[in-house]
RNA sequence: GGCGCGUUCGUCUAGCGGCCUAGGACGCUGCCCUCUCAAGGCAGAGAUCAGGGGUUCAAAUCCCCUACGCGCCA
């Protein structure tokens, strides 16, 4: 066993639901950590005291647990939300909020060897700072007053009442490269680069130093996250070098669009992974398709089996470019994946929804008989109550398919001779129903359509449904004769 | 505004100098199967590889410029 494996961590802020993005992310860290037989971590980034709540921590927990994203170290699953979360792994704490110390002494080991600094300068006065340089069309960067700042003039300015900031005394000359696993090399300017603030006057790390921070004393090897961080990394890799750290890998994973190719954002619809679910979308799917959006393998496969995006994951497959959401392919793939499904899974994990829709009271073997009818039709599991319900129900007639159908000349004396044929038909079974029917047509000289059809609306109340003849099997006798009544009642002129 | 990243069918993508008259998948169209809807099978439409310059015997693939989109600085 080498002694460095491999470790990744997902590090979200829980300020609100896992969206789509993040759970792109989660995936790809997991995905690598599993691949390589490593650890993943999850890290709760809580230093914004305002915007962070239990409930989002909760909610992100919940999410990647529904995605079957499993962690090796971080917060413990909490049977009851709220207060305290117990911790698993040996570089605890994982909440920023229960690691400051661990900040402040770095923060002070910078601070007395001269690479960071304290600045005094106010909002309004870094705003000032900021209008002047874009009115001279300069780049809008700190321009280092406070960099020289003698004890006496701290000691006026904090005499003064004035709190300080921290800033990184950031090097003025050269570049810093970032070494990226899906970028390539991509160098930056240090003179274009600023000394950024990694401490709040507050007394709290920014995110750029507490990130740094816990990705070194976590021992984390690769740190795979959202396009949006690849500004900062130079920043983070000036901060390792100073600390006398070395860093770890970097890969920076493109976007994800909504379909007008802006951020995929909520006004695109759902971005919750828990609204997906409640959409009646596996978790496999989510994997599945979430994978495919900045990642291919070299012969575009499409789907995977079990283990197979873990045995297949590599970050060389990852895109460069953003990937644009598609609603309409996710529900295809969830299709695909309910189809192979067995039936009892399926019927276990449409339950919820069942229940929803006051079908939970039907017996277990009943409701699996209807789905195995219905189940290469299925592709959310929402949609199953709506594909049987007319089994255990009062019919529901769709009044285009009364119109349509049942109006249709001859379908009321169908139905009528058709009962009186049934009512004498024993066993009630698929296999003599269908030889019946179809001698029924002879005998009356009709076309097999002219006959199935209005039974089909007859009974369910709609054009489309199971195979006729198991529908009337299951349905079984009485019922059937029962419903070619009601329709015949229905055909009736409004007395 | 500066810096950074990106640009192959509507969408996800394969492609890493000749195998490309650009392959697969979703979606779309037609046909077959068929008691409806699906599923499945077959066929098809759909990309002058963002545009323009180079380099090369040869470029979607390498270099430069432009345009557009996105990200960070906020």
């Amino acid at each position: 066993m080498p002694s460095v494996s491999v470790r990744t961590r997902f590090a979200p802020s829980p300020t609100g639901f896992l969206h789509i993005g993040g759970a792109r992310t989660a995936l790809f860290n997991w995905l690598y950590a599993r691949r390589h037989k490593g650890a993943f971590i999850l890290r709760i980034e809580d230093t914004d005291e305002v915007r962070s709540t239990h409930e989002s921590v909760d909610a992100i927990l919940g999410s990647m647990q529904w995605l079957g994203l499993d962690w090796d170290e971080g917060p413990l699953l909490s049977k009851s939300a709220g207060e305290g979360w117990e911790e698993k792994g040996a570089y605890a704490p994982y909440f920023q909020m229960r690691r400051t110390e661990k900040y402040r002494k770095f923060l002070s080991e910078l601070l007395a060897a001269g690479k960071a600094y304290r600045c005094y300068c106010t909002p309004e006065e870094l705003d000032a700072m900021r209008r002047r340089a874009m009115l001279e069309k300069r780049p809008p960067r700190y321009d280092g007053r406070c960099r020289g700042l003698t004890g006496a003039q701290r000691q006026a300015l904090e005499a003064s009442g004035k709190k300080a900031s921290i800033r990184f005394r950031m090097p003025e000359e050269g570049a810093t490269v970032v070494s990226d696993l899906v970028r390539g090399e991509v160098s930056f300017e240090n003179k274009l680069l600023q000394d950024f603030v990694i401490a709040k006057t507050t007394g709290g790390p920014t995110y750029n130093f507490a990130c740094v921070v816990d990705d070194h004393l976590m021992e984390i090897t690769q740190v795979i996250r959202g396009d949006e961080h690849l500004s900062n990394t130079p920043y983070q890799l000036q901060l390792y070098r100073a600390l006398g750290w070395e860093p770890p890998k970097f890969a920076h994973l493109s976007m994800i669009l909504g379909p007008d190719g802006a951020k995929l954002s909520k006004r695109h619809g759902a971005t919750s992974v828990l609204e997906y679910r409640s959409q009646g979308y596996l978790p496999e799917t989510m994997r599945n398709y979430l994978a495919l959006l900045g990642w291919s393998t070299h012969d575009s496969q499409q789907l995977f089996a079990g283990s197979e995006l873990i045995a297949k994951f590599d970050l060389e497959g990852c895109q460069k470019n953003p990937a644009t959401f598609d609603n309409q392919k996710l529900l295809w793939m969830n299709g695909e994946y309910i189809r192979k499904m067995t039936l009892e899974k399926l019927v276990d994990l449409a339950q919820p929804f069942l229940d929803q829709a006051g079908l939970g009271g039907v017996p277990r073997e009943g409701m699996a008989s209807a789905v195995r009818l219905e189940h290469e039709k299925v592709k959310l599991l929402s949609e199953v109550p709506g594909l049987v319900d007319f089994f255990f129900k009062d019919v529901a007639y769709d009044p285009k398919a009364v119109d349509k159908v049942l109006r249709a000349p001859g379908a009321e004396k169908v139905l009528e001779d058709l009962g009186a044929v049934l009512a004498g038909l024993e066993p009630f079974s698929e296999k003599t129903l269908e030889s019946r029917i179809r001698a029924f047509c002879d005998e009356k000289n009709l076309k097999t359509g002219q006959v199935f059809h209005p039974v089909r609306v007859a009974v369910s109340g709609r054009t489309t449904g199971p195979s006729l003849f198991h529908m009337l099997e299951l349905l079984g006798k009485d019922k059937v004769l029962n419903r070619f009544e009601s329709a015949r009642r229905l055909l009736q002129p409004a007395a």
